[in-house]
DNA sequence: GTCTATACTTGGATAGAC
DNA sequence: GTCTATCCAAGTATAGAC
């Protein structure tokens, strides 16, 4: 980590040419990661695309290894608000399942868990970023189950299903079904899947007599 | 695709000794995989591991990525032989879950699965890798289609769950919690999440009225 | 068929000019 | 802070000796 970034306390020097290089590096090293994979994520690729120069890498990060994890930083909390933002609006199961699909299917445009993706399976080549990877999974995971402890309050399904460990299911599904519908590029296999979960949720919320889909007018 | 092999009717002679090479060539691609991930199975890296020269990489199978999709043909191909042989003892729904995750195991032990993780997402940094991995695909979701059809037969579950769909959510499934297993090395998770699902599965069984387990003394 | 040697390419990382 | 130039390590691939 041998730079961590400009923290200085500065008045108003030109700090804002450097943001705004390191937010292009940041964001050239998603698209690498989206469209090239991890091993394609090269420093030279990556400056290619944020239209800047290769040593920029190392003046702003230190190492490769080191922006992509900013990389996956700023993927992980742009996708969390935007998840946290539409879990609020839900209520039910019903609701959450819907919620997931809509949201599922933005990612999946984007590519937004094919930076996850990588950067997991990436892990094992580069020593030492397996656990800042871990790291930056475990808030995908608390929001999961926090959602679902939510959507399955005050219903009989809480007992049966605990929301800690249905949200890793959750988020391995999540992630090996986004790994497989942009390998084959073909999405019609995970929404045939959404609707049997949408199916299933529907009968699950009218046999336990919760009320699956929040009352909203 | 310069060269597939020694495919020659041959007497007898001295293809025994290639055809080991070839052998021990692919087990090191294999070793590579599983733990030095995509990005470090490299040429050298797997003639290494095979304890023979970095040339004969490519006078046997052109190129290293040849190499790697003939490392995914083996342990598929070994393990979908395995998988068969267990699912073909087994009999209803409750059988099945309990295979799945005996199976699980295993492959998590010996990084089975981790050979195609490396695979589906090295296939983005490679041009052309993509089809041939996702031909190597269908035969797992195949295999889970065709062993979810038969577990649920003759069972009210079957017009509720078909087969095609969850398959594929299956083998997502898997995928995702093999690589979040072996990133953090923590299998409590997903032990946890198993435990649950065999639990669902009774009381579906139960709820269904048809025979959960298969009677077998 | 296997090995050694080597040509060529790409990538990580640093030095120094501006 | 950014760019050019450069070093060095590692990788793919081939040629040629054995």
């Amino acid at each position: 980590m041998a730079r961590s970034g400009t923290r200085s306390v500065v008045g108003q020097t030109s700090v804002a040419g450097s943001a705004e290089t390191r937010a292009r590096l940041v964001n050239g090293a998603i698209e690498a990661l989206r469209e090239e994979g991890f091993a394609g994520a090269s420093a030279r690729e990556i400056a290619r695309r944020s239209g800047c120069n290769q040593g920029l890498v190392f003046y702003h990060f230190g190492s490769v290894a080191n922006l992509l994890l900013a990389a996956l930083d700023e993927v992980s909390a742009m996708r969390l608000a935007h998840y946290q933002a539409a879990v609020d609006k839900s209520g039910g199961l019903s609701d959450l399942v819907e919620v997931a699909e809509m949201i599922f299917e933005e990612d999946l445009d984007a590519g937004h868990i094919a930076v996850l993706a990588e950067m997991i399976s990436g892990a094992k080549s580069t020593p030492g970023l397996g656990p800042e990877v871990v790291a930056r999974i475990a808030p995908w995971r608390e929001f999961t189950s926090s959602a679902l402890r939510s959507a399955l309050m005050n219903t009989p399904l809480s007992a049966l299903l605990p929301p800690e460990e249905i949200a890793h299911g959750v988020v391995a599904l999540y992630l090996g079904l986004e790994m497989l519908a942009h390998l084959d590029g073909d999405r019609s296999k995970v929404l045939a899947l959404f609707d049997k979960v949408r199916q299933m949720t529907a009968l699950l919320g009218a046999f336990g007599g919760a009320p699956a889909q929040k009352d909203r007018r």
